[in-house]
DNA sequence: AGTTTAGCTGGACGGCGTACAGTTGGCCAC
DNA sequence: GTGGCCAACTGTACGCCGTCCAGCTAAACT
């Protein structure tokens, strides 16, 4: 797993035979320990989302929704070769997805955000827009053509308009 | 084109292969009408967009974007095989899109948000969101695993926040 | 009638994910 | 110490992919 990061995150997309070569190995040997190149892709990125810092139960909700959205972001940004695979799980449903969804919705309820649609709603706007705002940076290339000041100034932007509807929408 | 177009709505992503088999030809032969697989992908894409409604003069700024953005939403919903070009494509940058951009300027312009950096965030914000949203709905197999209308009303609801904050910041 | 040329074909190259069968080498029970 | 087990690996292959090259053919233009 460490080598698939390495591979993905050094260009191109991962493929197994490049991941393999990297390990000095047949690319089918591979296949004992991962099942196939989804769940490689699954796996890294489960492991990669470990890393995102739960907010702390004091924190002020739309402070901490704001920090946790943001570290979601950066972190895409920091490795624009599995968006994609991030784009098609569908924000990933891995153990450690889950866990900062129940770190969503516990901000949004003190944020007000009672009903459990309401914060579903919120939940899928707020990860979409990270996830969307991300792929589109990535870009074809791998380079993304924009400005990253501009693009973070902008993303910041969209989430601050996001979390300030979100939040007043759960009033009464 | 329109076979290009047939091959990715059913299903699965576009191959040069499936293109030429349904046209009862060779595969290279493409090449000679289309530039490579992005080329043919870029046609059919900017192609699509023609089926935009652009809103007249008269309208609601607000409405205006509402009603845009949800027709891209909706177009996108329809032809989730190309919503990942489409996303590579940053939006796309072909003579259609542009027009679309412009459109979504001036709407902007006369909603209040008169400063052209203010434009670029809201239009990069809500057609993240448009695609964004797509992309995450069309799933890996091509099926979406949550109900379409769910789908459309967290959609709606996001675009809603996002139109109030654009339109907020531009006043004054 | 002769020449150009658009549009096609056959074939190939390199790359991909992955399945199947077979080999190897370390570990454990006896 | 020796036999057997088994995880990890290799060799090979299949079927897919995008794309390039050289050559053919038939229609269009001069």
């Amino acid at each position: 797993m460490a080598v698939a990061r390495e591979v993905l995150d050094d260009g191109a997309v991962l493929s197994m035979r490049a991941v393999a070569g990297r390990l000095g190995v047949a690319p089918n040997a591979l296949y004992s320990h991962v099942e196939g190149r989804e769940g490689l892709l699954d796996a890294v990125l489960d492991d990669l989302l470990t890393a995102l810092p739960l907010p702390g139960p004091t924190d002020d909700p739309a402070a901490g929704l704001t920090a946790l959205m943001t570290a979601t972001h950066e972190l895409l940004l920091a490795h624009p070769g599995l968006v994609p695979h991030f784009v098609a799980r569908q924000g990933s449903r891995g153990a450690n997805a889950q866990r900062l969804g129940e770190a969503m919705r516990s901000l949004l309820d003190r944020g007000g955000v009672h009903d459990r649609t309401a914060q579903d709603t919120a939940i899928r706007v707020l990860v979409v827009h990270a996830i969307g705002d991300a792929a589109v940076a990535a870009g074809p290339d791998g380079t993304g053509a924009i400005d990253p000041d501009r693009l973070r100034a902008s993303y910041a932007t969209g989430l601050r308009w996001l979390l300030r509807g979100a939040l007043r929408a759960g009033e009464h």
